[in-house]
DNA sequence: GATGAATGAGCGTTCATTCAT
DNA sequence: AATGAATGAACGCTCATTCAT
């Protein structure tokens, strides 16, 4: 957490440093992403960052978290038990926002890249973002579960895991193609499809009943 | 590569600098990894590792290539046409392989897992160890397809690439726990049914034919 | 240029910086002169040398220019045009003028000594001090010229390098021996004589009419 | 002087060295000039260098002085008391014959351009490049003299170094620009010209005797 | 005599952080 | 609180020369 100063100072200033340093982690990892820079950007006295931050890590970090709520506080209201859509639905709608969310904030979403690499880090991340996102996958499938609209006999911890990781990989693979228009909503849709029925050819089948599919 | 000089030494001698290598590889992602700290270990002159080696990139990458180049030396056979299996069933096949390799080197799996998290270095390396990886799958997906085992209708370019991510995530997620007997196939075993059928509760089902599956 | 950090600095500081550079570039040629014997000599720690100038050449640039700059001012006031003084005599009296300086900057003579050896160096040189050094040549040759005092047909761009090298070898003529009292302008007087009437024995003349010389 | 196991290898291997050997120092000044790749070049062991050679400036003198020997050897008849040649017109032929010889050794020329520009070398050089030089020049003088083609009270200690420095010059001069045919010989009458006669206007002149130029 | 591996001091440079004012 | 100069260990790498066989 950056100290008390840096919150008292004008916001006009705290922010420029913090689009300084956002720019900086968008640009380069962690370890190769430098003080002297985002002090150079932000026009601050070199003694001062450290009146403001305890070292560049807990910049690195107040960031990142900052990013993590705003997301979060983002997606909560698409996970609230009140929506009455299926857990695949539920799955789509949070890839929409999160989408949208990473075309709005291009250098949080660089930022985030990185830090996903970044096993050290991830490690280090005081509040654990890599273990919140897993418990909040963990809830989701339970809730399916409950809902009936998945299997009952998965793996939570590993399938939680597995979804975790699969979310990044579709972003990535998103963000490093151009994007047409709506084209990587269909890339969602392929995701969901892979997760949901997976990719085996099934044998010709009759549905009989089907009354748990929302 | 290595310079001549290198494979001229004695073998004990050449064995000592990539053991000292691998440890340092191993522990730290390529840029923090020292070559001071590989010369001190190997307790060889600092002017002798670049009488062996063009730079650190070039250790790094003989190391690496070594590694991939002998993984699909053992994983080759197990794609042969001759061998009568079905995608999945070769899949696993695939998977229990490279979990063998990878506990028979645990210093070469940390290398190559810090190595699949370096987008710099990925794309650096000479052979292209990323789009040989994708082109793998790309090839193992069509005669998916063709065998009859796969959907027709999948997208091949996506699902090689989440098929290459998710491999590397299961691997990871194995990595870091101590495994018990046999526990790490049975998480194998739940890629592979994530994979084939997905998570989705299907309706209650009658299979009336079956012919493709084998 | 060296950064505004140096600027900043306590002028004894400065001065003792430029002091140690001075006498290592006299002492050793660009390439052999060692960053780490000018901070040390100067006691100031390694980074510092860094905060103060962008690298080794940026120091080295910063000396010699700044000694241009010094030379040309002082020679500046005996080429202009209302001294009535012939094309001879005005190179006397920058002859003289140069000597003068470089008794008073022994160091300072020694590195543009140097510098002149170095032909990558002179082409590196920002505002190019030989370009700028055989336009000043040419543009006196061409007033002497105008003026009579010199013979019609010579090829300028010829003869300007040939002064230019001239004078750099009188200089280092005089530098290698240890000079008496006067000895040196005796030097200088016979360059003068040298180029204006070469060593080559006349017939024996009577001069009719001489209105030309001044 | 080469060790005597130099002068024992074949002629072949022998000139195969010294052909790398002149590449080298052609490429680069003395210092940056690398044993490493002369070596590699001429495809001895890097032990055999040290068989043959004290070290890398035993090889270098070795080389300049050879060339000097030739050179002089060449120029020697051209000065024989039998020519019944003027100073200026020996002077001349002196150039025709060490411009031809550049043109016939290119590399040869490159390593005494950059010889010229070293100081410590020329100084560190044994049997004295520079001084044989300044006393070849200094004999001229003498005799140039003595035969009533030069003015009787030059000083022959600075006139001897400025034509030796002016020689070096003209060379530069000359191998810096590509040559039209017989430009550079026009460049060499320049020279001569310069010397002779020098650069200022003279009175108009009656030439009453001139029965000393041959 | 030939080989080629071994040596190690030295190079210029970087950078997060601390210190003095 | 603000400044910006000071710090120094560490970095990857070079190279003429020596040594052991």
């Amino acid at each position: 957490m950056p100290k008390e100063t840096f919150f008292n100072l004008p916001e006009k200033k705290r922010r420029r440093i913090i689009k300084s340093a956002e720019e900086e982690f968008a640009a380069y990892p962690f370890r190769q992403a430098s003080v002297a820079r985002i002090i150079k950007r932000s026009g601050i006295a070199s003694g001062s960052f450290y009146q403001y931050f305890r070292d560049k890590f807990d910049l690195y970090e107040y960031i990142t978290e900052s990013f993590f709520d705003m997301k979060l506080r983002r997606l909560a209201p698409l996970i609230s038990a009140e929506r009455d859509r299926s857990f695949f639905d539920t799955f789509k709608d949070l890839y929409a926002e999160s989408l949208k969310l990473a075309r709005e904030n291009p250098r949080l979403e660089a930022i985030s890249g990185h830090l996903y690499r970044d096993k050290e880090l991830l490690s280090r991340q005081l509040y654990g973002i890599e273990s919140r996102a897993l418990g909040f996958y963990r809830e989701m499938l339970k809730r399916g579960i409950r809902q009936g609209d998945l299997k009952k006999d998965i793996d939570i911890e590993f399938t939680s895991y597995i979804l975790f990781k699969l979310g990044a990989s579709v972003n990535e693979y998103i963000m490093e193609r151009t994007s047409l228009k709506n084209w990587d909503m269909k890339i969602v849709d392929r995701m969901i499809d892979f997760m949901e029925d997976g990719i085996g050819k099934k044998g010709d089948i009759i549905t009989v009943v089907n009354k748990n599919r929302r």
